[in-house]
DNA sequence: GTCCTATATTTGGTCTGACCAATTTGGTCC
DNA sequence: GGACCAAATTGGTCAGACCAAATATAGGAC
């Protein structure tokens, strides 16, 4: 599935993929613009915006007499999501990386939210948590719900770094899990451990406890998502590292 | 100081400048390629590249017919170097929300590394933070060492993820606050906290110890730097949201 | 053979002018 | 006021050309 309908879209798609792939040694030339664009069959101009794509990317850096290419370390957070889809089906350290990452800036938002909130705004994070208490038995349910939730955090919190960084996150995360179809269901204990923990948080307006609940939801998340792919394909992964 | 030599990025400087400055409404169209290109006196194709790089940072989405701003909780990450130098001076909220985010990140690299790794890496971090005791009457001194045992630990998660966050981040902060000759000081008795809890929890391979230990010494450094921030400039600070 | 330098070539950055297809826009008609 | 259609606008692409910077090459000095 490319990532666009225009040419230079698809030959940035096909180089980055290249690139990716280890295809090339880190501080390689890159082939030349001319070569390129003789063989995509296309123009020079398109060739060039392909490049500037992934030179945004962090995976090459053009200079004038050529351009080479750079280490995977040194490239941008949006290379998280082409990795993820490079075989079809997500490395799971890579995933459990993305939860870890995940799980920590959940639980700094929701330090932050419920230690800033305004009487209001806490009136309604817990309308929400009661919200989903009662619908603790409905998974599917529940996730609208769980979303508003942190959305309503994290416009309290109004941490624009944490913001931007989950939103590039989730971008590259969410669509590839639900590409595969994957629902990962949490035991029912856990969930209501959580909900539980949020509530009393709330009531004491105790943003370190909201913290380590959502610390620890998401642990188990994690937990659950490893078993739900080991047991969907047990291939070894083939995780690019340099 | 534009931030390249070329034209397309002198126009990307310059478009990019605009739009974080809300001179666009959010879903406003953009001037058309032709317009931009007579503006700044270039041909399309530089106007095209450097709409590509604004395409790629998430402010603008292109399509036949027109190009309209985006949302900047839309963005990407790489827009946080921008938002700090906007002014001259970084905006106090934005410097506290990176260092909370570190913070976090760092803690979480910590716990990792220290959970994971070998007896011979145990070893090398217990090294390194020997190393970092002994220098720590001399700031200048330690910094060098800090960031060596920040890598090394790093190194040792291996979480591609959070490396890749931090690359980000750092590449956009510590530039910054470099150029600003920021170089706020720790109180020595935090410092040595740090360094005695990190050699405890090296030592019984203890990584929630670690971690906390590393989110206690930033949230301190964050409010030293809010300090030195605040008493740098008191002028008010008009932060881009919306 | 090794090292250095001057020259030739390659390469990225830019420009001009053109064409196509999709979207907007504006006006018309109901 | 709303639905529909034609014209103007706009982004995407192409071709061929020029310049300056970086690289590769050949030649000479030791």
């Amino acid at each position: 599935m490319p990532s666009s309908n225009t040419i230079s879209h698809e030959i940035a798609y096909a180089l980055r993929d290249e690139i990716l792939r280890q295809r090339y040694q880190s501080g390689d030339r890159f082939p030349s613009e001319r070569d390129l664009a003789a063989r995509f069959d296309a123009s020079r101009g398109a060739v060039r915006e392909a490049l500037s794509q992934l030179e945004q990317l962090g995976l090459i850096r053009t200079q004038p007499g050529g351009a080479r290419v750079q280490s995977l370390n040194a490239a941008s957070l949006a290379i998280l999501g082409p990795l993820l889809e490079l075989d079809g089906h997500p490395d799971p350290l890579l995933v459990d990386q993305f939860l870890q990452t995940f799980g920590v800036l959940a639980a700094l938002t929701a330090k932050s939210a419920v230690n800033a909130a305004s009487p209001e705004q806490l009136i309604h994070l817990k309308k929400l948590v009661v919200e989903l208490e009662n619908q603790a038995n409905d998974y599917e349910g529940m996730q609208p719900l769980w979303r508003e939730l942190l959305e309503a955090m994290s416009a309290i919190s109004d941490n624009l770094v944490v913001r931007l960084i989950s939103n590039d996150l989730k971008a590259q995360f969410v669509g590839q899990m639900l590409k595969l179809g994957f629902r990962p269901d949490l035991k029912k204990g856990s969930r209501d451990r959580l909900v539980t923990t949020l509530r009393v948080s709330l009531n004491e307006q105790d943003g370190e406890r909201a913290s380590q609940a959502m610390q620890d939801h998401f642990e188990e998340f994690r937990e659950a998502v490893g078993e739900a792919i080991r047991s969907k394909a047990d291939k070894p992964s083939n995780r690019v590292v340099n």
